[in-house]
DNA sequence: AAGAGTGGGTAACAGTGTTACCGGACAGAA
DNA sequence: TTCTGTCCGGTAACACTGTTACCCACTCTT
């Protein structure tokens, strides 16, 4: 039954399907980059690529999911751009180039940030399910802390609080950055500080009652 | 001459335009509040206040104008519940509770917590000389920083270096909170433990080195 | 080759921020 | 008092936005 469904035409248009679904997230994330997330109008996409807005409504279901698609894409690139972190001698040296590769990122693609953290694009929010999935790329910080955990390089803590502290405070600094509260300088200073601050109970395992004392 | 264009009409009109002024800001209020930023329309605000668009046009000069004055109005409320925040027996008790203050009030009004500090207005970023007016109300914070300081009760750091990193910390965890990455306990208890984890270093005054070491 | 079904373009809908136009109310002058 | 000028504000339009009803063409089936 379903071997037959699977004629080269259905194939064809599928693919077809893919490729314009992948050339539609280029043009806008193409756009939010150079343009801002202003100019993420359904009508200028479309006439990027070259379609009509009718398209962006039949591969992607309005807006709403073209903006859920290019959330998504967003946490990809995030993802490799952390896996792109040089492991180094070590578990902790590993660690700290995820840190910096955060800040990096962040700063290197401000409006895909806002997008992913800060509701960039105005009127989404994203799915429970895409949420989830989203939260999924923050794995990989849950994976260089328990490594440290496990050299014994840090203690005190779950790798799933520590690596949540750790996720609060970096993304903490380079929000406040990216809203303009601090300036390029102010905001690395502060954030290497922050995020030794954080880890630094953990590193002695000294940690403090969580009862704010 | 300055003294002659000052008559009574003029000073009424002005009174006026304040008080019609303060309602429209009041009713963009009532509406983030209970109806949530997309409600925040300029034809929506007008009608709720009972005069046409033009008004908030010559009152605001636009959207933005009104976007800026509800931004800033939303900074002093967040003062005020900063200040409302019980002194205790001593500085670091006043400090907690205006950790504490911090969470709920960003809790209890997301909707203006976002339009603060996440964009929560769609075309919406906010006059250098706003930020730096919005800002000023973080000095309560650095104020609480400097008594801690003064009865020795923290070290190691300068005022307003402890103060970034805490309000680093504090949005860092609400935000992503608000964003929906973390449950109610579980951002309470997050919360608690990242506040807790980025004062200890200047409880014992054993800093880490900015490198992020 | 005729029929059926689907994808996509056109053009319209409601709603947005913004502003040109014009009327009317108030001040001061004759 | 009446006339004139100035300025505030309501109406209605403009250019946008997301969205969709309609219809055509193109495909696969029979």
């Amino acid at each position: 039954m379903f071997r037959m469904s699977a004629t080269t035409y259905q194939q064809a248009q599928r693919e077809g399907q893919d490729v314009v679904r992948a050339a539609i997230l280029d043009a806008a994330t193409h756009l939010l980059i150079t343009e801002g997330p202003a100019s993420l109008t359904v009508r200028r996409i479309s006439a990027e690529v070259g379609c009509s807005t009718k398209v962006i409504y039949t591969l992607f279901g309005g807006k709403d999911g073209l903006s859920e698609a290019l959330w998504l894409e967003g946490f990809a690139r995030f993802e490799r751009r952390l896996l792109a972190a040089p492991p180094g001698p070590d578990a902790m040296t590993h660690l700290r180039a995820g840190i910096d590769a955060y800040r990096s990122y962040a700063l290197d693609q401000p409006d895909y940030y806002r997008v992913m953290f800060q509701g960039g694009v105005p009127g989404f929010t994203p799915s429970p399910a895409a949420r989830q999935e989203a939260k999924r790329s923050f794995d990989l910080l849950v994976a260089g802390v328990r490594r440290c955990l496990a050299h014994g390089l840090l203690h005190g803590g779950s790798d799933a609080e520590i690596a949540d502290v750790l996720w609060m405070a970096m993304h903490g600094a380079v929000s406040l950055e990216l809203a303009g509260f601090f300036d390029r300088a102010e905001g690395e200073q502060r954030y290497r500080l922050l995020c030794a601050s954080v880890l630094s109970p953990f590193l002695t395992g000294d940690v403090p009652d969580a009862r704010c004392s």
